[in-house]
DNA sequence: AGCCTCTTTGCATTCGAAGTCATTTGTCCT
DNA sequence: AGGACAAATGACTTCGAATGCAAAGAGGCT
C-alpha cells in the first residue's frame, strides 16, 4: 500500500528554532531560552530573537517540546454522550479552565461503550499528561491509567474497585431534599424513572431516592429510562399504567426525563403539574428553568465541580504521588414549579 | 545534589520501540515497520514483535511519530460557544467521523472573541493537520491558515474576504419556506428577532427573511437577540411594545430564541401560539420538537453537514492543492405547531 | 551448485526543541 | 588594571519513531 506522502513543503511548514537562530545571529539554544520564561538570556538578546520570531511567524513546535520534555500539555477528556444536555456546559468549562493552566484538550466522545478500548489506545499513544473521564470504565481500564502513571479524575462517578480522584455531586443529599419535600407535602403514590443501568449517577440517585422513601415509610414503583426526553414520556406512561393513574409524585433521575414526563403528563394525560402530579428532576440544566417547565430539581454546582476537577488533575500532574481524593459537592435545591414541596 | 526534578520514571513512562526491539531480538526499525501497515516485514517477525508489544503494553508514541512524519493526526476544532444547544451535536458528530479517519480532536472553545489569537497560537504550536472552525475569524486570522498551509473548513460561515472551504445550511432557502408559509397564511404584522451582529448565520437568516418579506410586499420590525432563551423573551416584549401588541408573526434567527418567545408569549402575554401569534425558528435542535413547543423551524441536516466537513477537510489534508469549495445544504421544513403556515 | 531476483533486515540519520556543560563575556570592586 | 564571580552563550546530546540505503537471506530456475 503506497502511503500518500505529500512533499512537506518547507516554505509553509513553519519556521524552526534554527531558522530563527540563523536570522537573529544566535544559536538554537538561545532561541529555546528566549521562549522559556525564567531562562538565562540577556533581555536584549531575547528581544532581538522575539523580533525575528515575529517576522518569521515562529512558534515553538509543541510536538518536539513534548518529545524532549515528556510533557505533552495535553489532557484527554473522555465523555460518553455529548448530546446529554448536561455535558456541553461541563465540557466548555473544563476546556476553559484547563487552558488557563496551559493545557490543551484532546476530546474523545464515545458512541458506544465498546469504543472505550480503542479510545484508550489513542490516549496512550498521545502521551497525555492526564485525563478527565465522564464515562464508564471497567476496573482494568482504570487500572491501566494507574499502570501507565497517567493521572485521572473521574467526573460524576467514582472508582468502585480502587481509590481514584473523583468529583461527584451528592446524590443522597439531593434526593433527600426532594423526597422529604414530596413526602411532607403529603404525596401518596411515588414513581421513579431511573437512569440506564450502566450509569453511575443514575443508580446513585435512584438508590438514594428509594432509601429515603423507605426511611419515610414509603414505597415507589420504578421503571428505567435512558436519560433522554422520550424516556420521560415512556416512563410516565408505564408508571401511570402500573399505578392505575394514581401516581401523584414522580422522581426522575435527570432533568431531561422530567421534562419529557411533564410534557407527557400534560399532553397525553391532561394532567396539571404540579396540581395533579408532582415531578422532580436532577441536574439543573438550562431547559429545566424554562417557563414551560420550571422543573423542581437539584442544580449541580458545575463551576465548582469543573474547577475542582481541573485543580485535582493539575495537582496530580505536578506531583503524581498526590493521594487520591473524592470530592462530593452538594447540589442546590431549585424549587421550580413542577412539584409541590413542603 | 539537588533533587532530580520529576524523575521521568522509566518504568511507568511507557515502553519504547527500542524496548520492544530488544525483547524481541530485532532492530528498532523492525518494530517501527511492524506497526506500519503495508511495510516490508515478514509475517512471522511482525507476529513476534506484536506479542512482545502486547506484553510490554507498547503503543507507538504519537508525539515522536508526529515529529518525524510531520503529521500530527490532530485537527483543531474551534467553537465559539459550546453552550449553544446546537453545537454539542455537531461536535459529537465531527469527533466521531474524524476518529474514523484516524484523526484526533484538539478542542478549543472560545469564551470571548478576543481569545481567538491566543487559541490560534496554540493551534500553530501543535502543528495540527487541519482545522474546523465554527467561530468568527478576522480576515488576517483566516489568512494565517493559508500562510501556514493548514487546511481549514468553516462551519456555518463562509470566507468573506477569500475563498475558503466551507459548509453552510442554506438560510435563504430556509427562510423563504418559512416566510412564504407565513405570508400565505395571511399574517399581517411581522417581527424578527435577529442574532448577534457578529454571527454570520444570524445575519444571513435575518437578511434572507427580510428580503423575502419585501419580495412579498411586507415589512418587518427587527430587534436583536443573542441566540439565547432570554433573548426570545426580551425580543418578544420589545416587538409587542413596538407593534402595539399587534404582531402576529415572529421570525427568530434560531430555535432557542423561538422557544423563549413562545414561553413569553404564553406566560407574559396570555397568547395562544399559533392561534394569536405564529413563531418560527431555525436549526431544528432537539428541544424544538418537545411537545410544549413543537417549533415550526428549519432543520439543519447535521449529519450530512458534519460528514461533508470532515470529508472536505480530509481531502485537503491529503492534497493541500484541492481547490476551495463551498457546500450549501438545504434545510428541511419541520412544520411543528408553533406557526400557522400554508 | 551457481546465479539472479525479490524480500527482510539493520544501520544511520532525521524531525525540532530542551537542557547539560564548558566557555566566553560582562560587571563590580579593590 | 587586574581579578573574582556571575551572567550569557554555544556546542552537543537527547527524546522516540520513520525511512533511505546497503547488506543479508530466501527462493526459483537452469
Amino acid at each position: 500500500m503506497p502511503v500518500k506522502k505529500k512533499q512537506p513543503d518547507k516554505s509553509t511548514r513553519g519556521a524552526t528554532s534554527y531558522d530563527v537562530a540563523r536570522q537573529a545571529g544566535v544559536s538554537q539554544s538561545a532561541v529555546s531560552r528566549a521562549f522559556s520564561p525564567g531562562a538565562s538570556v540577556a533581555p536584549k538578546t531575547r528581544a532581538a530573537i522575539m523580533d525575528v520570531a515575529r517576522v518569521l511567524g515562529y512558534q515553538p513546535n509543541a510536538i518536539a517540546q513534548g518529545l524532549i520534555t515528556r510533557r505533552s500539555n495535553l489532557v484527554a477528556i473522555i465523555i460518553s454522550n455529548l448530546t446529554n444536555l448536561y455535558y456541553p456546559e461541563v465540557l466548555a468549562e473544563l476546556t476553559q479552565r484547563l487552558s488557563e493552566h496551559g493545557i490543551r484538550v484532546l476530546l474523545f466522545s464515545l458512541a458506544t461503550e465498546s469504543d472505550v478500548d480503542d479510545v484508550l489506545d489513542q490516549v496512550w499513544r498521545y502521551r497525555v499528561d492526564g485525563a478527565i473521564v465522564a464515562a464508564r470504565l471497567h476496573p482494568e481500564q482504570l487500572q491501566a491509567f494507574e499502570d501507565r502513571g497517567v493521572p485521572v479524575v473521574l467526573y460524576n462517578r467514582i472508582g468502585e474497585t480502587m481509590p481514584v480522584a473523583s468529583i461527584c455531586c451528592d446524590s443522597a443529599n439531593g434526593e433527600r431534599q426532594l423526597v422529604d419535600g414530596l413526602v411532607a407535602a403529603n404525596h401518596q403514590v411515588f414513581g421513579i424513572i431511573a437512569g440506564p443501568a450502566d450509569s453511575y449517577v443514575g443508580e446513585e440517585r435512584t438508590q438514594s431516592a428509594i432509601k429515603r422513601l423507605h426511611a419515610q415509610g414509603r414505597e415507589a414503583l420504578i421503571v428505567r429510562g435512558n436519560f433522554d426526553y422520550e424516556s420521560g414520556d415512556k416512563g410516565l406512561r408505564d408508571l401511570m399504567r402500573m399505578t392505575d393513574n394514581k401516581m401523584d409524585a414522580l422522581i426522575c433521575a435527570n432533568d431531561l426525563m422530567a421534562i419529557g414526563a411533564i410534557d407527557s403528563a400534560r399532553s397525553n394525560f391532561g394532567l396539571f403539574v404540579p396540581e395533579n402530579l408532582s415531578i422532580v428532576g436532577f441536574d439543573g440544566v438550562s431547559p429545566a428553568t424554562w417557563l414551560a417547565y420550571q422543573v423542581t430539581t437539584i442544580r449541580q454546582p458545575v463551576s465548582r465541580m469543573t474547577d475542582a476537577a481541573v485543580t485535582m488533575l493539575v495537582e496530580r500532574i505536578e506531583d503524581p504521588d498526590t493521594p487520591s481524593e473524592q470530592r462530593l459537592f452538594a447540589g442546590q435545591l431549585l424549587p421550580g414549579r413542577s412539584a409541590r414541596l413542603k
